[in-house]
DNA sequence: CGACACATGTAACACGTTACATGATTTG
DNA sequence: CAAATCATGTAACGTGTTACATGTGTCG
């Protein structure tokens, strides 16, 4: 978050208000969760960090407006962070955890949740495809959505190699009771 | 973390030190980066609120432990958990926002961004597909394992649309320029 | 006048991360 | 004896989240 407020206001300098429509723009319908006190938050952290700086602005017409703007720090920062290749490790190790718990303590059936989840994930992937056709057409955020859907299209798969395994964990463990 | 570490006390209680041993078995190679403190700090916390109990048991042969059992809230908790169907929006949106702010302030070449992160997530892939040889067939890490690939895999191919879209983005640009 | 968009913040909390500190037991 | 492993913690920090508080200007 800081970074890319950082780097939005490398463009311009603008104050709070109109840095979070810019977020929420390029987000497009991703966008609608974000929290207009989360912006003042992490402007204050970055002013106290000397990243950026503001100059209150008396406004004529209007509420007045603080606006920030980089600092030379804040600029090493932004170019620090374009510079940087890091992708978080794509797993969805939450869900394979609570499998794996629930499996292994007997307090649910492992296929009923996964069953549960890809019903989760087909309403997403309906309401991510349905909403790509929403936005204008080449936009940035059709891009976005189309990330979205890729992802959950894999996790999908994904989910079915899981129902795949603990149904057969599941005979397997049969299989040994009767024995 | 905390249901994760609940679930597993509902398993069978134990101390601190298996439970991160669980985890990390839970994870493969993934868990390698599993920080040994967070265990303690979320046992503490987790005890703080009510969820778990600890019964210190002074050991012969061996340092002193403390067992955690759950308490009937945590309990609760874990079956609530379980119960949940909540799978967090899988879209690349830290990377997307990268591009944005980098295109519209002109401060690096997307394409070059987009090809940097390809790069990075091939590498990513490798590791994890050789990962996924060095463990037991069958066992829930291989799983996992095939979870990161699918989706490494989506995400390269929505990396691809992206060079798409930013070098057709550019090539508009040229054109606004020269006209 | 009342509702709504504009505009800004703060206090408190929850969570993960890092780094450090401590000590016992086992094994080469 | 030294090193590795077992075992437990804490203090500090950065960040996101929530909920609340406070105004101004515009439009019907």
């Amino acid at each position: 978050m800081q970074d890319v407020m950082l780097a939005l206001l490398a463009k311009e300098p603008t104050h709070g208000y109109e840095l979070r429509a810019r977020l929420q723009q390029a987000l497009g319908p991703l966008g609608a969760a974000l929290n207009a006190g989360q912006v003042y938050v992490t402007l204050g952290r970055l002013e106290r960090a000397g990243l950026v700086s503001a100059e209150h602005v008396g406004q004529a017409g209007g509420p007045d407006r603080k606006v920030y703007a980089l600092t030379p720090a804040g600029q090493e920062r932004v170019t620090a962070w374009l510079a940087e290749v890091d992708w978080p490790k794509p797993a969805p190790v939450e869900f394979h955890l609570k499998l794996a718990a629930a499996a292994s303590a007997r307090l649910a059936d492992p296929v009923g949740l996964v069953d549960a989840q890809r019903r989760e994930l087909l309403r997403q992937l309906r309401e991510a495809q349905r909403a790509a056709l929403d936005e204008p057409d080449g936009s940035t955020a059709v891009l976005l959505l189309e990330g979205a859907v890729l992802r959950l299209q894999a996790d999908l798969r994904w989910l079915e190699a899981c129902a795949r395994h603990w149904e057969q964990a599941a005979r397997r463990a049969r299989g040994k009771e009767l024995s």
